[in-house]
RNA sequence: GGCGGGGUGGCAGAGUGGUCAUGCAGCGGCCUGCAAAGCCGUCUACGCCGGUUCGAUUCCGACCCCCGCCUCCA
């Protein structure tokens, strides 16, 4: 039995689908002004996870992660670079792509663009001005007047007495409430904007979500995830918008993952403590990135540095090195086998990705011990479900970002191995052992097995 | 100020009312021509103070400290 924890109840529930059998899905996705950073990895990876594990149950999942690509941030980094906003944001969308799917994130069914969908927005909206939960102010906004909700700060636990909203910033003044929030903005001149009832403009951020997510979910879905800054105010305002214009529940799940920290303070735009995926991806191998993540539990902060990640590193080695030395094949995972049994209750445990990768750990000193190859290959196969272990072990210990020395070739390496053979036959062990040292200098670390030699990269 | 999440061994990181997390690092041994890998063994834990209990890291209360949201942010 699926257990997930709900941030609406703020505890674990069991997971009970609307339609049975299917999973219905929507993750808030990237503002394309920028590259990916590392908090961004962890959204993609983390809910990648997800659909992994609900597909592994046997769910059909319908997932649905939008792409921001109107907004102030993007308006103002397209006027900077003097490009066009849509050049700047197929740039960033492309780039994020390839992030993911080094990442080994796979691609949801849907990745909407609230450019397309603006139709869909504008409806939303007309509704709500309808069932005056909305308002248009005197400069052309339309606004959500966030009183006339009552549900409103359900879901981030704050009741609108305690909200001090301009505490930290200057209160709209076309506002008649400072809570409230945009739901349509009046196109200032040299902005981007679309007709609307209410005149030329953009849609607010979070009207997208709401629209986006109806038109490819319903009204009513499964399950909602996104980063833990979102709870509030963007997911509260989603749930005002959809659950105002629907009368009826929006969303059953809602899932939050921690932050990305940097010495202990949250890694984000705004604090400049950035490190984009592809500056870590230069010096990591993208699975030890996925690996790094999925070693902490979603809802834990988890935090960044070389050291941690050299640690994730030489962990995932250990892993490999089973399945270099122990062969391994795909199989039909016998759910009642001990090991996948604690593997399937930690991932049914709201998704325990460090206690499932124990269970990897455990299997592969099994593995090691018993020279059982099914031990080898059911570790492969679980590991699969996780995303992980899937290449050729040798291309990952071999592969160069594992230690920065790469000054041979592969088949230099191979002539070095050869000549120090020659030399261990002939017992000229001191010329083997420099041969073998003039390689570790170089990083890389040769293995006498009873196969024959092989070598890694430190 | 309001609301929320935390403080676990050298580091990372799960979990539990009463022998084991797991990984990295360290130490000792086996194996090896020597190594590496692997195997075996081993050392550091549960912020502080009370309470409940036969027994608490795990439950309850107070305290200290850290982090997040309340503004755009994954």
């Amino acid at each position: 039995m699926l257990r997930i924890y709900n941030t609406l109840a703020r505890t674990k529930q069991e997971f009970v689908p609307l339609t049975p059998g299917e999973v219905r899905m929507y993750v808030c996705g990237m503002t394309v002004y920028d590259y990916c950073h590392l908090g961004h990895a962890r959204v993609l990876v983390v809910f990648d996870s997800v659909v992994r594990w609900l597909q592994t149950l046997g769910y059909k999942v319908t997932y649905v992660r939008n792409i921001t690509d109107i907004d102030d941030k993007i308006i103002r980094r397209a006027l900077e670079n003097h490009e066009p906003i849509s050049k700047l944001t197929d740039r960033y969308i492309q780039a994020m792509e390839e992030d993911a799917a080094a990442l080994g994130v796979a691609r949801p069914a849907f990745e909407p663009r609230a450019t397309d969908c603006i139709e869909d927005m504008i409806a939303m909206i007309r509704t709500l001005l309808d069932k005056n939960l909305a308002y248009v102010a005197d400069n052309g906004d339309v606004f959500y007047a966030v009183h006339h909700f009552p549900d409103y700060g359900k879901l981030s636990g704050k009741s609108l007495d305690d909200l001090r909203a301009g505490e930290r910033v200057e209160i709209d003044g076309n506002k008649r409430d400072p809570l409230d929030f945009v739901l349509w903005k009046a196109a200032k001149p040299e902005e981007p904007s679309w007709d609307s009832p209410w005149g030329k403009g953009r849609p607010g951020w979070h009207i997208e979500c709401s629209a986006m997510s109806e038109r490819y979910l319903g009204e009513h879905f499964d399950i909602h995830g996104g980063g833990q800054d979102l709870q509030f105010p963007h997911h509260e305002n989603e749930i005002a918008q959809s659950e105002g214009a629907h009368d009826h529940p929006y969303v059953n799940y809602w899932m939050h993952n921690g932050f990305v920290r940097v010495d202990n303070e949250k890694m984000s735009k705004s604090l400049g403590n950035f490190f984009t995926v592809r500056e870590v991806l230069a010096r990591y191998q993208p699975e030890v990135v996925r690996f790094f993540i999925l070693r902490a539990h979603y809802r834990s902060p988890l935090n960044y540095s070389d050291a941690h990640l050299n640690d994730a590193r030489n962990a995932l080695d250990r892993l490999y090195t089973t399945l270099k030395n122990h062969p391994a094949q795909a199989l039909l995972v016998d759910w009642s086998d001990d090991y996948a049994a604690r593997f399937m209750n930690a991932m049914n445990d709201d998704f325990n990705t460090p206690e499932a990768i124990a269970v990897l750990f455990d299997l592969s000193g099994e593995a090691n011990r018993s020279g059982d190859p099914r031990y080898a290959s059911l570790l492969m196969t679980l590991g699969g479900i996780l995303g992980l272990l899937q290449q050729p072990p040798h291309r990952y210990l071999q592969h160069e970002t594992h230690s920065q020395g790469g000054q041979y070739t592969e088949a230099e390496i191979e002539h070095l191995i050869q000549q120090r053979l020659q030399a261990r036959k002939a017992k000229n062990f001191a010329e083997a052992d420099a041969l073998r040292a003039q390689l570790a200098e170089a990083g890389i670390i040769l293995e006498d097995g009873s196969a024959g030699t092989t070598w890694r990269r430190q």
